[in-house]
RNA sequence: GGCCCCUUAGUCUAGUGGUUAGGACGUCGGCCUCUCACGUCGAAGACAUGGGUUCAAGUCCCGUAGGGGUCACCA
């Protein structure tokens, strides 16, 4: 029986937990549920300069929400730690020591300074730079201040077989002694990213496909250590509106923003595993679903443009397979974040289930259906078109009925309406929008009744009452 | 610029040599209806391009164009 796929996820602590690394984390996490793997949750923390402790648990707490917990990582620990790069610094320089000793690698006391200068030189001859190998035969003198770069072929490829984009060739002219270690002992991505996947036993690798060419010279790498490399999957980009990489000026990028947004976290799972994930027709996957279904054989291999509009349209339909109790639930901390006094109670049931068709998020919940809670905001087209003095009398027979209603149930509001409307002749409409524009502000909002229930008779009565104080 | 990757409607995608090129979001229209929404019915809308291979090409090969990625003592 071959051995469980063990799968990772390491972010950089240098932000939040951006749309294409939940997307990153999720894959990852869906292969190691699959399969019975493990998915372990790694931190490079080595550009000390912009990594935070806040942006640590800013992606901790994004990845819980959407509902992906790790095996092994920080807080929960594991076998292979520690978790955080910034504490492996003698594991990646005793692997950097080891081949040097072996050959593979070596002391390069070359300055930055230099290096520029044969860079700039490079670019105004129009030449592509590659370090010239200065110190390759130098001897290895650990008291001078030097990087550590590995040896690469000058000839040949390295071709490898991508679990999502097929066989890849990178032909060795474009590669360079690579600096793996710096000066100060801290490892360069391309090192101790790898150092771990081998300590950790990383037997799958997928990330972003900005990575590919990383690719070939980590397998390289990986020869030079005698470790077997792992298998490799590079997941499309995902790209603004204007086919650029998706970044702040295409709108919000984290995944918390989202959850501020009022979105569901198993829409924002749905909808991201469908960003280059496809099971023929189907559009709706809970993680569970997925778990059951992912693989990374149907992820495409172009990138794909991140839509807002249709990321709004899963959540609508999540949010429409909730429970009245569980929607509830679910928006008093988005009222209550907007200013408006809300209660889980029946009042907040009954407003959730008539917005549940309506708002396909929290914010716009709240947004569109703040009058319930707070005093209307009348929209002064309505107010000209319907609270008129042929409403009047209508606003009146409404009122007097809701004031004379021993109780409001819609079949008593229904006569109430009804007969307001044909007393006159007139249709229930023409009795209906001036009420609504009355006890909403506006034309648009749930069935009449619904409404005249949910704000109550005093409510009601009070609102009317001030409409009609703005017809005469 | 070198190298690598990508290319089915506005967007996400199905498709694995023979289909009226399917679905979804969005858009437009009808129905439902107290308004809005939901629902429902319907419509418009795509194989970047030029060559091959083949009886047959969205599907295979080559070129072109366009897009993206990457070329650090960042990750």
């Amino acid at each position: 029986m071959t051995d469980k796929p063990r799968l990772r996820f390491a972010p950089s602590p240098t932000g939040y937990l951006h749309i294409g690394g939940a997307r990153t984390a999720l894959f990852n996490w869906l292969w190691a549920r699959r399969t019975g793997g493990t998915f372990v949750l790694r931190i490079e923390d080595t550009d000390q300069g912009r990594s935070t402790k806040e942006a640590e648990a800013a992606i901790f707490d994004a990845l819980r929400w959407l509902g992906l917990d790790w095996d092994e990582g920080p807080e929960v620990g594991g076998p292979h730690g520690p978790y955080f790069q910034m504490q492996r610094l003698e594991i990646y320089q005793a692997h950097a020591e080891k081949l040097i000793r072996e050959g593979k690698a070596y002391a390069c006391y070359c300055t930055k300074e230099e290096l520029d200068v044969l860079r700039k030189q490079a670019e105004a001859e129009k030449r592509q730079f590659k370090y010239p190998g200065t110190c390759r035969e130098k001897p290895y003198d650990r008291s001078k201040r030097h990087v550590v770069r590995i040896r690469m072929p000058e000839t040949g490829a390295t071709v490898y077989d991508d679990l999502v984009k097929g066989p890849i060739s990178t032909p060795h002219d474009t590669l360079q002694d690579e600096v793996i270690l710096r000066g100060d002992g801290v490892p360069l991505y391309n090192f101790g990213a790898l150092i771990d996947d081998v300590t950790m036993k990383i037997t799958l690798v997928a990330r972003g496909d900005d990575h590919v060419n990383n690719t070939a010279r980590q397998i390289l790498m990986y020869e030079a250590l005698g470790a077997p490399a792992p298998v490799f999957a590079h997941l499309p980009m995902i790209l603004g509106s204007d086919k650029a990489r998706l970044s702040k000026r295409h709108g919000a990028t984290s995944v918390t923003a989202y959850r501020d947004m009022g979105y569901l976290p198993n829409a924002v799972v749905n909808y991201l595993a469908r960003l280059g994930w496809s099971h023929g027709d189907d559009e709706i996957f809970s993680l569970e679903k997925l778990v059951e279904l992912f693989d990374f054989k149907d992820v495409g291999q172009a990138a794909a443009v991140f839509d807002l509009g249709k990321m709004l349209w899963v959540n609508h339909t999540w949010m429409r397979q909730l429970s009245a109790e569980e929607l509830a639930r679910g928006a008093v901390p988005y009222f209550a974040a907007a200013g408006l006094p809300v209660e889980d109670d029946a009042k907040l049931r009954h407003v959730v289930e008539v917005a549940r068709e309506r708002a396909k998020n929290f914010a716009e919940m709240v947004e569109q259906f703040s009058y319930f809670y707070a005093p209307i905001r009348l929209d002064p087209k309505a107010k000209a078109k319907f609270l008129t003095p042929e409403a009047k009398p209508l606003l009146e027979a409404v009122r007097a009925g809701v004031a004379a209603l021993s109780g409001l149930e819609t079949a008593s509001l229904e006569k109430l309406f009804h007969e307001a409307a044909e007393s006159r002749g007139l249709s229930i409409g023409k009795v209906a929008q001036p009420v609504r524009v009355a006890l909403t502000g506006g034309t648009a909002s749930p069935g009449i009744y619904d409404v005249v229930q949910i704000l109550g008779r005093d409510e009601t009565l009070k609102r009317l009452d001030g409409a009609l104080r703005l017809v005469t």
